[in-house]
DNA sequence: CATGAATGAGGTTTCATTCAT
DNA sequence: AATGAATGAAACCTCATTCAT
């Protein structure tokens, strides 16, 4: 049980946390200003000193809570799907729909990279799990024959490159396309590499 | 025919600009100091501000001459090959062997952003060269009824993206497999999603 | 009303001003350096930026707090004597004085020039209305048939000269001399120029 | 007698010291570069510390030089006068007419003073020499009852204040107004101040 | 003699972090 | 707990001076 204390500062650090989000999102990790970061949070520099110990601090936060939730999120819905097919239109889909919600950590993930010690290997990190979940489905799928024989992890790994791909150009075109479309034409593109037989419709 | 000085100048750039890459890939942009710069390159700093004006023009030198040499042995070595299917070979491997000896401009790729302006869309227009030159191919063959019937460009920039995760991969795990090998695979896996049937029965 | 904020503010920019016009008055413009400024202060560096954008936006608020004192206290004097030669006198006197209690200013504005955009021309400006407002006082008397006929302007501004001359040579001769005195051996040294007769006693 | 060497050497001094003084005069002494003047000089800028030691050394000799030449001209043009009127307006006209002709050098004098050193009281020594020539004049027509009894110097120091301040204001308003004309109205509105009678009825 | 590339001390400005209120 | 003024380390850039050619 949380006390009120808890709770209050609970809600400051998330305050904290979704300015700083902003503010990276459109300057990077250096360019991010402190003063900036405040007054997007709407309080005073110093505050923010009594919740993180450093800008770095700060910027560690924003990710590993933005990661965390897009990997329960992916997980979930993964695992909610039957059949190999539906599990990785689940994966593609879940990505794409969550950039467009969370378009900001997309946009420091795209960015923030190898500067900070961590951050790439960080966001491999957070990737891997969904990604090895989908292999193991991939895995399976293969053993028990329903698809070719392929080495899952690495087919696992190129659809998280086409997604990831493509939701690059989504942000950069500032693309209206819905999700949905895009997710199946790539579900669609993707599965012949896997399937025993060329079932998919022409494009 | 270019006189001494010129020769000399042309020369303390390059060592400027090497020096730059370099630490801008350790770095980062913002974090890339003028003074580390200067001892990489083995001179003083003033020096560095008699070949170029400011920070952001040696950075913009570092991308533009990169991009240049990757994007023009990328073509050459398109053009060069017969087919798609090797067209395809050919852009893959071009690409995962220029990752190969240009490391630090990959990793430059990865991490800067559209803080300096342009980065990032300058990044895309380099690529986008080179996809298109392959997407034509793809049209090309599409249209004779070579492969399936599929939107060339979309084909052409998933293609790219399967590349670029794979040479974050190889960078990230100092991965010692030679590009040769991971070209093949890559080709293999993506090719059934453009052939008219399975024909790579066994992977 | 003022908040106890604002006093402040206005107190920390006074300091940083009189500071500056202490600096400025030694070294120049130029040669002032932030550091020094700083110090004499009796702040940190970057405190300074808090209230002043630039180095060059401290200057112009030295000049113009001078000027303007300055110029009010002329004027007032100016207007508060009655008869020709009584305004003269008060300009003459009042000129002195000033340049008495704000030594550094003249310094300034001795030795700073055009290349700050307005030092210059800004400093003429400043003496213009005093003098302007003598001219008129010339212009009229002359008029009345009070005083010769002579161009009021140009004689107005030859009055300035004398005045800046002497202040310059009491600064630099560290004078000891009160201002009163040199007033009015002015106010006599110039009158027969402007008198319808020589009615000045024997200097 | 000198050598070729010593000649050929004086000339590159004066040609520094001409590209200097125009330097100087455009931007003052911290703002003129050395690249600059050597560019004005048409020589390579190491070429200059062949001839003097310092950026400081050029200024003095700037100024030593300028001031030394029109020292001379205007103590010929004074004793060459006979009375002390014409010896008053061939000290004035002087003045006017070397302002006019050697600007730069004026325009360095009116910025430049109290920074480097020596400066504004070098510039008095350099005047105080045909003023006290003027002063012994004014002492000797005063003796001999010709004029009022004024104390001499004062009066010649205050004459050279008009000058100077006239000058500034040609300078400043790029006045075409011919040097006579202005050293006639001068002489005019001075001569009462030292006069006997009221002798020049009409201004 | 002449050159101009190279140097590096020193200047202005920024901004993460601290601390008195 | 919250503030925001103050701090000062460090970054970029300039330019007087040197020195190898």
């Amino acid at each position: 049980m949380k006390s009120k204390q808890q709770v209050v500062s609970e809600f400051r650090r998330t305050e904290i946390v979704d300015a700083a989000r902003t503010i990276f999102a459109r300057h990077g990790f250096a360019l991010g200003i402190m003063d900036e970061i405040a007054k997007e949070a709407g309080i005073a520099k110093g505050t923010i000193y009594l919740y993180f110990r450093s800008k770095t601090e700060i910027f560690k936060a924003v990710l590993a809570h933005d990661m965390k939730t897009l990997k329960c999120s992916t997980l979930e819905r993964i695992d909610a799907a039957t059949g190999l097919r539906d599990k990785i239109g689940a994966f593609i889909l879940t990505r794409l729909e969550n950039a467009e919600t969370r378009k900001e950590f997309f946009r420091i993930m795209d960015s923030e990279q190898g500067n900070l010690t961590m951050t790439r290997s960080q966001y491999r990190e957070f990737l891997r799990e969904p990604v090895l979940r989908l292999a193991a489905a991939i895995e399976h799928a293969s053993r028990k024959g329903e698809i070719r024989r392929v080495p899952a992890e690495k087919a696992a790994w190129l659809i998280a490159d086409v997604i990831r791909g493509t939701i690059q150009r989504r942000l950069l075109e500032h693309s209206e396309t819905p999700p949905a479309e895009d997710s199946r034409f790539l579900l669609d593109f993707i599965w012949p590499s896997l399937a025993l037989k060329p079932d998919s419709p022409e494009l």
